[in-house]
DNA sequence: GTTGACTCTGGACCTTGATCAATGGTCTAG
DNA sequence: CTAGACCATTGATCAAGGTCCAGAGTCAAC
């Protein structure tokens, strides 16, 4: 299979797939005689996985660590595991920030009229104050 | 006050002073003789507000928009509450999406024994797998 | 009156995850 | 054989929000 072939049934753009291998997320492929990449159907599969770590959150750093581990028979399972419980507890911790952030954002929101002077708007008055505790 | 005054101040570094200054979210100071920045306490509040509504997830462009609204005597409260409130539902989005990442990895953790060989690991067969429906 | 700390400008550089452009070689259908 | 699609490499560019550097001028203390 040729790059382009690659990319469109991934659904990923050529510059990405040669991207990947230079960032060390693919092997570096056959060659044809003429130079051009030859792709057998097992980069389709890790193109995926890529994708689908991408879309849990993993960074291709990670990802690229999780790829190796996945070819490591017997050992790669438990740093996987140990990997995604902690992808987990930052996702857990984001969210968490998040919600704070939520909630004063929303007692600000409910606070405040919609009208009247700035100086009165509690949104301004919080982001203007000198010091504020939660 | 110089500008490295105002930078221990305000706890940030003094290109970021110069930076904002360039992106419009801080005004031109005054300058010395010497050419160098002269500053009043307003900036110190100002540097405040920007690294509040930082942390509020505004982005920079955004609190140049709050800025000038926080300087528009009535009409500002309104459009102001008007960004916190689209602000509000940015944020709830992220959360939603947060959320939904974080359950399915969970169940991915609990189903993986953390040991055996990679091809019975639920976390590698998920992402590895052809098609997958959550 | 000089050392050391501070500031000035302009521009380069950083991160992440790509994406695009330029230039040139290759492949395939008609 | 040639047009048009495809692929190669190198290097630039993007977004965001800064950070850092060189080279030069300034300020304050001793």
């Amino acid at each position: 299979m040729s790059i382009g072939v690659v990319a469109r049934r991934v659904g990923v753009a050529i510059d990405t797939i040669r991207y990947y291998e230079r960032e060390g997320l693919l092997p570096e492929p056959q060659r044809r005689a003429s130079g051009y990449r030859s792709y057998d159907d097992g980069v389709v599969r890790q193109l995926r996985f890529i994708r689908r770590a991408k879309d849990l959150g993993f960074t291709l750093e990670e990802i690229r660590d999780l790829l190796a581990l996945s070819a490591d028979r017997k050992r790669g399972v438990k740093a996987v595991k140990q990997r995604a419980q902690d992808r987990l507890a930052a996702i857990d911790e984001r969210i968490a920030e998040l919600t704070r952030v939520r909630n004063g954002l929303e007692q600000l929101i409910e606070a405040c009229p919609g009208h009247g002077s700035p100086e009165q708007c509690p949104i301004l008055r919080a982001l203007a104050e000198p010091e504020e505790r939660a």
